[in-house]
Order: C-alpha cells, then sequence, then structure tokens
DNA sequence: GTGAAAGCGCTAACAC
DNA sequence: GTGTTAGCGCTTTCAC
C-alpha cells in the first residue's frame, strides 16, 4: 500500500478519485507520496471492484478495409468523449474467429460492444442475452438490436438514377450477394432494381455481379468479367469503393475511357476516392454522426438494459467526380 | 458461484482451464453445470489474480492510414498465435493523446505494447521503466528498446537507384520532416542522397518536399509545388504510397504522363498500389514476419524484463510497377 | 475528515 | 482427485 509512505489506506483511494471531502494538507501530502513512488493503481483491481471496465469494444471485419479503419477512427473520438477507452477487435471476416472474439469480449470485460458484421455474419449475437451491443452499418437479419445506419436502398437508388440521368441504359451492379443474405447488399440491390425499374428499364443478371470480398481485387475480377458478356455495360454502380477502384483498374488495362465509355460509381466515399484516376463519384455517409450516435445508444443500453431497442437513420450524400460526370455523348 | 448448482468451489476452475487430474465423472457434472447456468469466469478478476492480462497492446497513430491497419491485422494473427488478445490504441499524431494512451495502458492493463509512432514522437516512453515495449517500424531517436523494422536508408537507396537506371536526372522527394527529426524520414532522406551521390546527381533542395503528414492530399500537394519550380522534375520518390497516389493525382490533372513524363515511385506497397492508374512501383516488407518478430521480441521481454534490447531488421523488395516502368525515351 | 475492515470473483497452495 | 482457505489491489460502507 502506498499509504505506508505517508499516511491512510482508503484516502488514498479518495485522492486519486478527486474526492471532496479531504483536507487540502492530507491531500498534498497523498499527492507527493503517489509521486514518489510512482503509483498506479492497479486497472484489474479496480475493474473487479466497479464490476465495470470502462472499456467500449467495436468488431469489425478488417482494418485495412477502409470503411471499418475510418469508422473505428470517429468511434474512438465519440468514446472518448464520454471518457471510455476503445478496444478494436477483428473478425477477419471469420465465423470462428467471430465467435471467439465475442465470447472474449463477453466475460465482462468490455461494458458493451458496437458491432460492424459483414452482411452473412452477425448471428452468433443472438443468445448472448448478458452484453450489450448496438450493431452499425450493418446488422444480422432478423435481429432487434439497437442500429445506426443509412438508407441504403434509397442511397443506392439516388446513384443509379445519377447515371440512368447521365444517358446509361445498360447500368452493371457489381458486389451482390447470394441469396440467404438479407443485409446491406441486398438493400443496395434492391435501390440498384428500383431506379432501374423506374426508368424503365429491363434487369439483366448478366450485368448484376457477385463478388466474395469487397476488396479492389474482386472488384477488378467483376469486372473483367463484365466485359467479357456480350452486351458491355455503360455503366457500373459498385457496392463500395474498393470494388470501384478495382473496376477502374481493368477499365484502363482494356483501354475503356471512364466515364465516356463506362462510367463508375462506388459508395462509401473513402478518402482516395478524390485521388484515384479519375476520381470516383460515391455515396458519402456521415461517419462521425454514426459514431457519436452508435456510442450513445449503446451508453444508454447499459444505463437501462431492458429499453426497446432503436434504430437511427443517418443521412447521406452523392458526391459526383469525374467517374460518371457528364452524360453519354 | 457455480458449485452451488453441482459440487466444489475449485475443482470448476480446474475443468475451466483445462487441469488434467479431474475425473472425468465429475469434469462431466461440472460441465453441465456451467451450460445449464451460462457460467463465465470474470476476466477482471482472473486478471487480478494472475496478474497479468494477455492483452498485448499496440499502438498507431491512426488506423485510416492503410500501413498501420495492415500492421495491426498482422500484429493481431501474431497474437493469437500466442493466445493472446490485441488492443489496439490510436495516438490520431497527436502528443497529448499519446502519453493519454501510454498511461492507460501502463496502469498494468496490457502485458506489453507495441508501438508504431510517428517519427517525431513516441518519446513520452522513456520514464516508463514498469512497462514493456517494442517498437516496430519507427522509434524514437536515442531510444534503446526492442525495435523491429527495416533497413530504410537501403531501402530508399535502392528505390531512387531504380529511377536513376531509367535514365532520370531530376529526381524529387517527398515527404522529408524537418530537422529535429531522426526517424524513418531522415532514413529515407539519406538513402534518397546516397543513390544520387551514386549517380554523380547534384542535390537540388527545391526538390525535396516536405509534408505535414502521409496522406493523399499532402501527396497531391506536395506535386503541385514541385511543379511549380522551373524545372520540373522527371521522377518523384515518395516515402509512402499515399503520398504517391496523391502525386499520381496532381500528375493527370496538370495532363502529365507517368511514366512518360514523370515516374513515381512510393513506399509500403499498400494493396491499392498494385490499382492505381497507372499502378504504383513500391517498396515492399513482409509486415507479417514484422509483426511475428515483434510480438517474438515482446512476449521475450515480458519473460525477461532486463533482457539487453535486441534489433530485428526485416527485409524488403522493390516492386517495379506501370508508374517507374521504362527508361526515359 | 480519516481509519478499519469487508469483499468484488477468481486462482493456487495446501491439506485431506 | 477434491475441498478449504487465503489473498490479488482496489473501493466502500461504517464507525470514529
Amino acid at each position: 500500500m502506498a499509504n505506508l509512505a505517508e499516511v491512510s489506506p482508503k484516502t488514498v483511494s479518495n485522492v486519486v478519485n478527486g474526492y471532496v471531502h479531504v483536507s487540502p494538507v492530507t491531500r498534498k501530502r497523498v499527492q507527493r507520496a503517489i509521486q514518489e513512488l510512482d503509483f498506479r493503481p492497479n486497472r484489474s483491481a479496480r475493474n473487479l471492484r466497479r464490476g465495470s471496465t470502462g472499456i467500449i469494444g467495436i468488431i469489425v471485419p478488417e482494418l485495412p478495409m477502409s470503411y471499418f479503419a475510418e469508422l473505428s477512427r470517429q468511434l474512438l473520438m465519440a468514446v472518448e468523449e464520454h471518457g471510455r477507452t476503445l478496444l478494436i477487435e477483428q473478425t477477419l471476416g471469420d465465423r470462428r474467429r467471430e465467435e471467439a472474439v465475442i465470447d472474449h469480449l463477453g466475460d465482462r470485460f468490455v461494458d458493451g460492444v458496437v458491432v460492424s458484421p459483414l452482411a452473412p455474419h452477425g448471428r452468433a449475437f443472438a443468445g448472448r442475452a448478458d452484453m450489450r451491443f448496438v450493431f452499425i452499418g450493418e446488422r444480422p437479419s432478423g435481429c432487434s438490436a439497437d442500429y445506426v445506419g443509412i438508407d441504403n436502398v434509397a442511397a443506392a437508388r439516388e446513384a443509379v438514377t445519377h447515371l440512368v440521368r447521365g444517358g446509361r441504359r445498360r447500368i452493371a451492379a457489381i458486389g451482390i450477394q447470394p441469396e440467404p443474405c438479407t443485409g446491406t447488399p441486398l438493400l443496395r440491390h434492391t435501390g440498384y432494381r428500383q431506379a432501374l425499374a423506374a426508368a424503365g428499364l429491363p434487369v439483366d443478371s448478366r450485368l448484376e455481379k457477385g463478388t466474395a470480398r469487397y476488396h479492389l481485387r474482386e472488384g477488378a475480377q467483376a469486372m473483367r468479367s463484365l466485359l467479357e458478356e456480350p452486351d458491355a455495360p455503360d455503366a457500373v454502380f459498385c457496392f463500395n469503393d474498393a470494388l470501384a477502384l478495382g473496376a477502374l483498374r481493368t477499365l484502363h488495362e482494356r483501354g475503356l475511357r471512364v466515364p465516356d465509355d463506362v462510367a463508375v460509381m462506388g459508395f462509401d466515399d473513402f478518402e482516395a476516392a478524390e485521388f484515384s484516376t479519375p476520381n470516383l463519384s460515391s455515396v458519402a455517409s456521415d461517419k462521425a454522426a454514426m459514431a457519436r450516435s452508435a456510442v450513445r445508444l449503446l451508453l444508454e443500453r447499459i444505463d437501462v438494459p431492458d429499453r426497446p431497442a432503436r434504430e437511427i437513420l443517418i443521412g447521406h450524400t452523392l458526391r459526383i467526380r469525374e467517374s460518371t460526370e457528364g452524360g453519354l455523348s
């Protein structure tokens, strides 16, 4: 005990935790002792006693995907505003790892968790009534937990409508997920089809490309596959920016001009969208607002565990850049 | 206690921790009880008792910089191999936040920390004899802690030599840091100058551009500033890939061809380098190996706190792509 | 305003 | 092979 050095057993605690009723003299004395012994309260002990850790977790698929990295930074700042620490975990899109992570975090190790799952995942949370969590951006199907996100259907519809207005008629989509999926990819797919329908354009399943992941490589590959079809598209709507940049690369390799021959639209508006050649039109969402809302929701739930689930929708904006600029000649 | 349900007080502990000397019958009984009560050992209590948390921290400037995101993923996997958890913290390049993070992690909250500081920072570790840490990629000047990195001088020299071999004569550098800096930027600057010297090329300080950060925006800006000089460069060596992609963008805007008019070389070889237009030559390092080495070093240090500091250098490779392909005509 | 003592939930020595 | 017990370092009633 640090008090051996000077005075008392719990007056130390009072000082450390900034209690009011400590005489200035005693406080000074204790502070000097703390300095001298370079005393640091043991976090594990404090956590045990307090029954909470002050840590908010975030679970993302993988940080090297810009969207999740950006989300993590915004969340760090949001969590910091409330004096909490952020613990970042990655599932690497792996179901086994996802379960391990949840299990890990579940052991009263974090006060709550913000989860940004991949669409086909996230089901592992169902059984965890003991955990406080809120989903951000994406949520597992049929899950009635707190949620913060954007209106994906509307956003996708607006993006594709923008392509239609530019005179595009054969508009492809990259990033479709196979049937059982009901998350964001399905919503964006739905918005895409709504926009086509509104424009009186037919659905052509050869223009709808699925991808295993949402990385650059898969975008490039999907674009190659689109160009092998007899009737090439004159526009591509990609479900995220990485896919779009990959598509851009393929178009460049094939000698097609963007946007003259093919327009390309992304989603998420990451930093690199502004600097690619040509730079990329995309759907921007206010990630700082999403992060703040998610943290607020989570803290409320920690406070009142049985509060009914809520859902917050954040606005989005179309950012038009060179990759879709100007209509078809 | 879960044993109320069935049997014993610490036999539970034995079962949970996979001890050997437990009769199969008892084990079954306990496991059933655990199932039934959905029992989860309290991590804080375990940590307190054990005196360690099994958590390895990593401190990076910010995750949205691809290099650090990739490092975090590699570190996650390396740490996982040893049954540890990774806790990621971001300083956002802010000195105040850096100190807060260190203080936070210091309270016996992590068993050790891998630190990837920005060059001008990282000094806050000096006074923390109580913490176990290893530096990765970068280290504060005059610090004799464990370190894993690459030979930055040699890597930069090779990169610039490659430009020289392509017939480039006015080779600029982007990413220089102001004088007091002694870290990676200085090493790359040194390698750059060595290559120039070896080729008999003069140093031209107007070709050496500093940047406040290492983001796309700063790269674009530095390139603009280079093009305002009377004698434009015929090649640019950027201290990371984001700067290089930013430079690429500016060159495109000014109607200059890459690599015909100007060759561009990056550093770090992030995923996007392969997919830009034109795609980007860069210096690749084995980040998985760096992460593994860092974790090994750290675990050793946790084990033997007063072991002399060690230094591990990881190999690097030049990845030549379109942005520097072919010599000057 | 300050000290004494109990206990958070777990683990490891030790006895049986 | 299993039960008993003490104690990790802190916080917090409760007396004084």
